[in-house]
DNA sequence: AAAACTCTCAACCGCTGGTCC
DNA sequence: TGGACCAGCGGTTGAGAGTTT
């Protein structure tokens, strides 16, 4: 039920993913976040363009992704917020935990059409196209049905969306909810020693440098004369801590 | 048994909005 | 201000699985 593997203009993989290919992924997001979703397969290993890896990642691989039957709760979930929000499936995905967008969507499309009543969008189609129809029509009108609300919290971010720090925090191998700020020389020098050394690693145009100049923690000349000067800011630090 | 048809869902495509320079 | 770049979103596709004829 997938599609067959093949390779598009650029050489980049398309189609179904092997397990060899999910490996990677996961392993690196686990390991380093996804700083940039772009130049990720790269660094990963992957050839796949950065969409196709978001997407893996998003809608299979992430941890806390539900698989399998929808319960009734999640159902009638669905149904009440079709009612009120429409095809906004990313946002009906942060008020059903596990599930994905995609996965909502392809729920709807597949079980739960037919049992609902038409979105605003369609309601306001159908109202129009329908407007000199039969009376027994116009009784489940949608115009005439009252939305209960879910209003979103403020702070929730999207679906599967991970903040900046929280990336920071996968990169330097930190407690996601403990750490807010990285300040200090400590909490990345091994894991940055440890990223040189990483069989994913295919290139030197790392981007996490150039935060690191922004917080003040590496000196700019450092990042903009690459790798032999970042080796040797490494050394230097190994000697101030010594 | 096998051809035709339908269902399902992972993955792709194109567009939009946000951010940066 | 506007162009480039990027992430994210929703619509659509396509192929394997399942069902019907």
């Amino acid at each position: 039920m997938v599609r067959t593997p093949c390779l598009d203009k650029n050489g980049l993989k398309k189609g179904a993913w092997s397990k060899e290919e999910d490996d990677k992924l996961r392993a690196y997001i686990q390991r380093f976040g996804h700083w940039n979703w772009r130049q990720l397969p790269k660094f990963a290993g992957l050839r796949r363009c950065g969409k196709s890896c978001r997407l893996r990642w998003m809608n299979y691989l992430r941890p806390n992704v539900k698989r399998g039957n929808y319960s009734k709760e999640e159902e009638d979930l669905i149904l009440k917020l079709y009612d009120d929000l429409g095809t906004k499936w990313s946002a009906m995905a942060e008020k059903l935990p596990g599930r994905t967008d995609n996965e909502i969507k392809n729920y709807w499309h597949t079980h739960l059409k037919k049992r609902a009543k038409p979105s605003p969008q369609e309601a306001q189609v159908i109202e129009q196209s329908t407007s000199d129809t039969s009376p027994e029509n116009l009784s489940d009108s949608p115009s005439q049905q009252t939305s209960e609300s879910y209003p979103l919290p403020a702070e929730q971010t999207s679906s599967g969306s991970i903040s900046s720090y929280c990336d920071y925090a996968v990169f330097a191998g930190l407690n996601w909810a403990a750490e807010d700020r990285i300040n200090s020389f400590e909490s990345f020098y091994e894991p940055i020693q440890n990223f040189w050394t990483e069989p994913f690693l295919l290139d030197t145009s790392f981007n996490h440098w150039s935060d690191l100049v922004e917080r003040e923690i590496m000196p700019s000349y450092y990042y903009y004369d690459g790798i032999e000067l970042f080796n040797q800011w490494i050394q230097e630090m190994e000697a101030i801590d010594m």
